[in-house]
DNA sequence: CAGCTCCATTGACTTTAGTTAAGTAATCAC
DNA sequence: GTGATTACTTAACTAAAGTCAATGGAGCTG
């Protein structure tokens, strides 16, 4: 299982004897049910998690709604945004999926990046990638309508339609799930 | 001048001696003039800048018009989407304002990095709470009218208002200049 | 299997942003 | 300082999202 992780690094780097025994001493496996909330409202939370296999949803409550913030799927880093800073959390992480994650927390970490500074420069370089991305995600959400963004997501990600309710999608778009309705019948007859 | 990314500096870490070199020895200074193009659509970008004094709007073009994707100010790093790819630029960088930055280049940034570890963690640590930062504004603007995201703005950034034209910020918000007006009108009249 | 809950869809209506166009104010260049 | 350009505002109209309410279907539970 956790030669998932190298096989993401190897997107960055060569993967050395070395890094496969950091990996294997700061990480270990663990995996929830469908359904199960790995972080609540008010929780503290001092781990992180690398998806293995399956699909998390960070939300939070605005106006008595939940409004998704992110999906999470095979590949990707979920980083509560208390990680580290053992304030309570405001937002919720719930598996949508039977899931399968790799662990990390800062104790562990802190120990690998001093054994293993090579990883903390990986590390470093992701961490710039995921911001750029990030900006390009930002930008592009910024600078469409509703349905562009519907049309983008089910572009670059389109399992997330399988993955997940139309509700969830609907907040995650910035939208109302009677909009989103209206939008995929719009499509639909466009065609 | 170069004391000013120290200070940014010392809210994540003690300033020793050697940081204090290793900021020294890995940039230097530069100032633009007012409506300088540090960056154009096709240009190679192998630099990227902190911020000292001034003010730097990127944004790019979308069916024939300006969409801006960020207003960097003091304290604040620009990093070119394309830096350290040497592929063409999608978008503009342009200063606002007469504008001090201090600028890094991979070149340098490696040889520093090499030399003094403890930059390299310390950057590590800054682009995960950058990555942690934009995913908070990222969601606040998904859950927000633009409206809403206007009067973020002017709580968040109350001197950008100052700093650039309406029809940029109109685009920042992800909406059009005319909107933004009535929007304004309707804010005042509410009060 | 009946009843319940949750979800997606649809319709009627309201609100707000986009579009187009015109007019005014501010800025820049000569 | 004058003219030209650019930015901001306003108005009328269109298009799309929000709101509220109702319906029908899927899935769960006792």
């Amino acid at each position: 299982m956790k030669n998932e992780i190298l096989k993401y690094l190897s997107k960055y780097t060569v993967i050395t004897k070395e890094l496969e025994n950091a990996i294997s001493e700061s990480t270990f496996i663990k995996t929830f049910r469908k359904g199960s909330v790995i972080l609540k409202e008010g929780g503290i939370s001092n781990e992180c998690y690398f998806i293995i296999k399956g699909c998390v949803r960070s939300y939070f409550l605005k106006d008595g709604e939940e409004k998704t913030i992110e999906f999470y799927t095979e590949e990707q880093s979920v980083i509560p945004a208390n990680y580290e800073t053992f304030k309570p959390s405001e937002s919720y992480l719930e598996c949508l999926e039977d899931t399968i994650v790799s662990v990390g927390n800062p104790k562990l970490e802190k120990e690998t990046f001093q054994k293993y500074p090579q990883l903390e420069s990986l590390s470093r370089i992701i961490a710039e990638t995921i911001i750029l991305k990030q900006q390009v995600s930002f930008t592009e959400f910024r600078t469409s309508t509703p349905e562009e963004r519907y049309l983008n997501m089910m572009k670059a990600r389109p399992d997330l339609h399988q993955r997940a309710p139309q509700h969830q999608i609907a907040s995650y778009l910035g939208i109302k799930p009677e909009s989103l309705s209206r939008i995929r019948k719009r499509i639909i007859s466009k065609k």
